[in-house]
DNA sequence: ACTCAACTGTAGCTATTGCTACATTTACGG
DNA sequence: CCGTAAATGTAGCAATAGCTACAGTTGAGT
């Protein structure tokens, strides 16, 4: 059966789940960076809890995320005031945004309903590299048109 | 610009991140019985240092892990003792290994090499709703034959 | 000015997943 | 048997991300 032709091909380096724990260790990062760039977008200000509300979560767990993020030099902000991003915190919602709307739109292609399509990209978004994410945005630009015209 | 159409539709419910979250808390149990059931198709005993290797992580780590799903029943085993499936462990095994080749596969349908197809596949597979994978399966049964052909 | 509600911060807890260092057990060769 | 190397377990560390409960700040309205 097919079952050995499909799994990591004897020599397939470091394993691939290095690469998942690697994306899983940025994720954060990067929704919270593209959340703050939207709220900025609709509000104008971004509150601690604007993102709490945004991502689900506590004011807790927000202020604690936004603290190191800011060590990071991807969020600046001060006690009680609001959150902005750096230069390099708008470079990289600029990228994560520009990917999630690939993802999505990929998505809607393959005939995904638009909620899963909405909370699938959430997830899908950060374990798409760079070729993936090439041939998505291949295949919204020229959908090869079948299936809905025969 | 197109950024507010795509960006969470106002009523979008209880914000697309609860579900990633779920994904994450399942998934180191979707790879480990996954990983254990490919061990013992190819070797036909699973060893803690089989999954280490396999997940490029110290055997430390996988003893931790291995003990928390055989609280949650889907591995078995004893101390210094093989690791084996439980019922539960070789349900949840088989539809992962299912899920797990559709995505690979899908993403060799849509151009994606097969080194990222592998990498991508092993992040991908957790964030794929059921209407998504349909949407795989149906893309990989029955590829729309453009691009190659012109 | 003052008050108060909303917002934000802090303390302290849990759970998960990583690690190194060290202890113990198993299994195999001699 | 017995000794040793490999495998496994245990102790104890760190980082991340959740939470509730409580304390402090801000800002707006009176
Ligand atoms: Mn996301
Ligand atoms: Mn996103
Ligand atoms: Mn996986
Ligand atoms: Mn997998």
């Amino acid at each position: 059966m097919a079952a050995s032709a499909q799994r990591r091909p004897s020599a397939s380096g470091p394993s691939p789940f290095a690469k998942v724990r690697r994306d899983h260790a940025t994720e954060t990062a990067e929704d919270y960076v593209e959340a703050v760039a939207d709220i900025l977008h609709e509000r104008g200000e971004c509150r601690v809890r604007d993102l709490a509300r945004n991502m689900g979560v506590s004011h807790v767990t927000v202020t604690r995320i936004v603290a190191r993020l800011q060590s990071e030099d991807l969020l600046d902000t001060a006690p009680y005031r609001p959150i902005r991003l750096t230069a390099r915190g708008e470079k990289l919602a600029a990228e994560c945004r520009r990917r999630h709307a690939t993802v999505r739109s990929f998505l809607l292609a393959i005939g995904v309903p638009p909620d899963e399509a909405d909370r699938d990209a959430e997830g899908i978004e950060h374990h798409v590299g760079a070729a993936t994410l090439e041939c998505m945005r291949r295949f919204v630009d020229r959908p090869p048109a079948s299936e809905t015209s025969p």
